[in-house]
DNA sequence: TTATAAAAGCAAATTATTTGCGTTAATAGT
DNA sequence: ACTATTAACGCAAATAATTTGCTTTTATAA
């Protein structure tokens, strides 16, 4: 039995929305994003200009509704052996992708967009993923900091300097998780 | 003596950069942010559309431009007779400014902006901020933080959680404060 | 199978953006 | 103080994007 998501006649499926993120995602591959527009995005995807507008309002929703999508984690965080090692070899890949061209686009038109669901969406992706590490730390019996502490420490930190300033770079990384690991409280 | 900005002929002064500076920011205050198009600042600033799509780009450098303006501080952080009683403060402060419908916006409009250069600006602007409550607290004798760690575990997580969901209450900052003050490194 | 309603297509109307060219005004050099 | 120079601005035409009214299609409910 599959999923209905449209409980009332009219319900149009999913088809319009993969073939409108497919020629975004193919469109921002190969030109720059202020090249990006509608009318080229519904002429790629086979649809008409007005059905993206009524669908997503402008460019800037539907740029984040697709950033939110290729934001979320394709798989587990590596098993290190410990959740230091855990913590230390997440952040710094989380670190990596999210200051890259590409992750840094992504981040912004997600935080560029008026409706802030999708933002939220993105950090609920990371704290899933650190909660998979503190988990797997507690099953082996370690201690592991409160996933809120990692997220203010660890996470926090990183965004910050990705979106305000310079690359953090893989020694700072390494601090904050040394710094969180070795706090008791 | 008058700073130049312009070596060569033809600068133009700052008439046009002042006058649409304050149309952006009268029309900000009285329409949604959805409603103010780059023709109406225009006409409201009295100067013509072409004239700010060939100085600005488009709409969000120019609101990136007015936003990291307003976000300057324009006084001091208070003197609250010690560093930790200065930060708390500050903190307080900056974190109810931030998340603010106004604030929100303003920073959403630094970052969704292409040009990094204003999102610096915001950051160093904080940073001098928390230097100047350093310095007091150093001249009283006091024990005070590096301001690196004080962006990382006071600022940085207050403008995550801004950002990424939820407004950071009042005693969550005041958490992230004691906590900083309190760890020697 | 049929009725219904949400979503999509189409095209005209509106609005925003770009661009070429003439004009204005700030500075450099005399 | 005057003139030459050049960047920025105004204007208007051309182009491109966005909105909107109406029709058609299609997924679901009955």
């Amino acid at each position: 039995m599959t999923v209905k998501e449209n409980l009332r006649p009219g319900g149009r499926s999913a088809r319009v929305q993969a073939s409108v993120h497919k020629a975004v995602r193919e469109l921002m591959a190969e030109m720059s994003r202020a090249e990006v527009t509608i009318p080229l995005i519904a002429g790629k995807a086979g649809v008409t200009p007005s059905t993206i507008y009524r669908r997503w309002g402008d460019l800037q929703e539907l740029l984040a509704d697709v950033a939110v999508d290729r934001l979320r984690p394709d798989m587990q965080p590596i098993d290190a052996g410990s959740g230091k090692a855990d913590l230390q070899a997440w952040a710094e890949q989380y670190a990596e992708e999210m200051s890259s061209g590409p992750g840094r686009e992504m981040i912004r038109d997600v935080l560029a967009a008026q409706a802030g669901a999708n933002a939220c969406k993105c950090a609920e992706y990371t704290r899933q993923q650190i909660d998979v590490i503190a988990e797997r730390a507690k099953a082996r019996g370690e201690a592991f900091p409160d996933v809120d502490r990692v997220m203010d420490q660890v996470v926090a930190p990183i965004m910050y300097r990705i979106l305000f300033g310079d690359v953090p770079a893989t020694k700072r990384v390494r601090d904050l998780v040394a710094r969180v690991m070795s706090t008791t409280d």
